[in-house]
DNA sequence: CCGGGTCATGTTCGCGTTAACAATGTGCGC
DNA sequence: GCGCACATTGTTAACGCGAACATGACCCGG
């Protein structure tokens, strides 16, 4: 005993949601022809076409995905995989993704990576692939997780942000240079050589960073302190730092990112060492807070939200036909210098070139 | 001229996947003992249900989605709104949220709000509606938002988290214990009273917290100092707490979050006041940071994944079934205490009851 | 030995959309 | 004045799945 009197722009859900027949019935065509109508196809009469577009108005009409998606095979859904992003890097990237995702039309979906091995990657590609997403952007900083990435169907569309995988096309920050312009920086005020506290090894910034910070060392020849290396925690950055007090004194250390280096500078306050007076510290990231670490923190900034769109374009690429290449665009990062480096102690004014 | 004696078990996207009809040919049945099987209606013999289950592994068999949600009506993804993830809060709960969310076999689609008016609330919930979405979780800690909550249709279940709505059932911390605790903790150390650094006024948590730390100073007659206003960020509440050191001197303060919080360290410390030994800083959040600011800052310790669990629960309740209540559900937050707070100075040996 | 009930399985239809193809109308050249 | 090209619209058939209904085998009591 329905009413079946009651109003079609009925929205509170308790009549069915208007589907592309209604919309052809009170315009008074074809079904196809609204379908033509919405996908904006050249052959509809400018009349008709307006008829149909107020109908669809009328009656808030909502294109059905499901059947969209099951008739052409393609949603206009993205997938995204990350690691558990509680770090500043995979989050901002994220965010980006998201943001020009949905400005190109396309809805994202997200699978965080409970580990880090091979097959929770897969997984994860298995899940995304089951709501049949038109293309995966990967953010897995991760060497292992990148290298599972070869090994995904070439059928869907795939792109890797931060990352290196020779495989997949890639968007990511010069993690090298990024590292070098760091320890050059700390050169460059006279230190002479600077200690560095390193990410874990699997991850792909990591090393590239480290090989960064000794190039620059070996290529004027000064010696290399060995590396400790943490897990990108603060609590780790303090860790670090008291196993490198209890070895040898400093004048210089380079972290590899912001948070590691919030620990650092604790473990130095708490042994009676000034930054900058005693020790220079810089850091990598840019996070948000690193300007108002005490003191302010000299970093390496990597522009997170630019990485994002490349990824995002690099997919659509992909997406509107192009094979899989194995592009690489890189962005290039910059040295933000604060009050967290200067000379070292007793370098009274030492005039470089 | 294609090959037909390509293997079944060919995935790498050069034939078309395997659809419920291979599977049935292949076992020998018909396609709907493959759809009960995959749905685990009790009706299938043993054996038959075991030369299905091959059938399905051997031609890597995935459901079609698109397919299941065109012919249910609903869908497997649940819609996750939330403001610009960049805050530890937003992104722990996200991340909580969407771990439950698998293991409750639902995939997770994400809207960002691009604005924080009643419009971009209503678009997130249209772009996810057009989703098919099952149900929709909004992490809106910001007022306006929430309100706009109060009006999306009533056919699709929602649960706010982290904000307070009357409309729809919410998860979130009880904000005014968590500011009473940090007060009073301030008070028994023996301070006269405490200044407060809110958030911006039109999110949820900060009138709660300041109301927290007001009735804590009222109850017990103390003067309530006049309220400095931060926007969550570092520099924000490194500006206000310069503000309240060119207007009076304190020796506590209170801060709405742990971010404006290090702000505040910085202003102190450039201010030659030491912290604790001049002034004791209370914070609120407990990032995973905030144990290595220098030095470590006492704060209130919210549990987000916590939050986002209770969230997925509400959701599901919602969801299967029960009709749309205004349950509230609050988590407890804890006082942790490290090294930024201590006796006022000058407060030798005051004993307490 | 036969009817009714139950278990196991198959047949058929429809979800809302797009797309291939068919059908209509309209104008224009010869 | 007739036919052909083109513009516009309609008809119909998938897409892959789930559910209502139909079928057939089998068991048990009278």
């Amino acid at each position: 005993m329905a009413d079946p009197g009651t109003l079609p722009s009925d929205l509170d859900g308790s009549t069915r949601a208007a589907v592309m027949a209604d919309v052809a019935r009170l315009a008074g065509v074809s079904h196809t022809t609204v379908s033509r109508v919405i996908n904006g196809h050249p052959s509809v009469r400018e009349s008709t076409r307006h008829r149909v577009r107020q109908a669809m108005t009328a009656l808030a009409y909502r294109p059905n995905s499901a059947a969209r998606t099951l008739v052409t095979g393609r949603s206009r859904v993205l997938g995204v995989i990350c690691m558990d992003p509680t770090y500043y890097g995979p989050v901002s990237v994220l965010s980006a993704v998201e943001r020009s995702a949905r400005q190109s039309g396309y809805a994202v979906s997200i699978a965080n990576l409970p580990g880090l091995d091979r097959r929770s990657l897969t997984d994860a590609v298995d899940f995304l692939a089951a709501q049949a997403v038109v293309g995966i952007i990967a953010i897995t900083p991760h060497a292992a997780t990148m290298a599972a990435l070869a090994h995904v169907p070439a059928g869907i569309p795939i792109v890797a942000v931060e990352g290196c995988s020779g495989a997949v096309p890639t968007a990511a920050v010069d993690q090298y240079l990024g590292a070098r312009l760091a320890t050059e920086h700390l050169l460059g005020l006279g230190h002479r050589t600077v200690v560095h506290i390193a990410g874990p090894a699997d991850w792909y910034e990591a090393p590239e960073r480290e090989r960064g910070w000794r190039d620059a060392l070996t290529d004027i020849a000064r010696p290399t302190p060995s590396v400790e290396r943490g897990d990108w925690t603060a609590a780790s950055g303090y860790a670090a730092t008291r196993r490198i007090l209890a070895r040898d004194r400093l004048t210089a250390l380079f972290v590899a990112n912001d948070q590691m280096a919030l620990g650092a500078l604790l473990a130095l306050h708490q042994a009676g060492l000034d930054v900058p007076g005693d020790v220079s510290v810089v850091g990598f990231d840019d996070a948000p807070e690193a300007a108002y670490y005490t003191p302010p923190l000299t970093t390496v900034r990597q522009d997170f939200a630019e990485v994002g769109r490349t990824g995002m374009d690099l997919l659509l690429e992909q997406i509107e036909g192009a094979a899989r290449s194995t592009r690489r665009v890189i962005t290039i990062p910059g040295l933000v210098v604060r009050a967290s480096t200067a000379r070292p102690p007793n370098d009274q004014g030492r005039h470089t070139a």
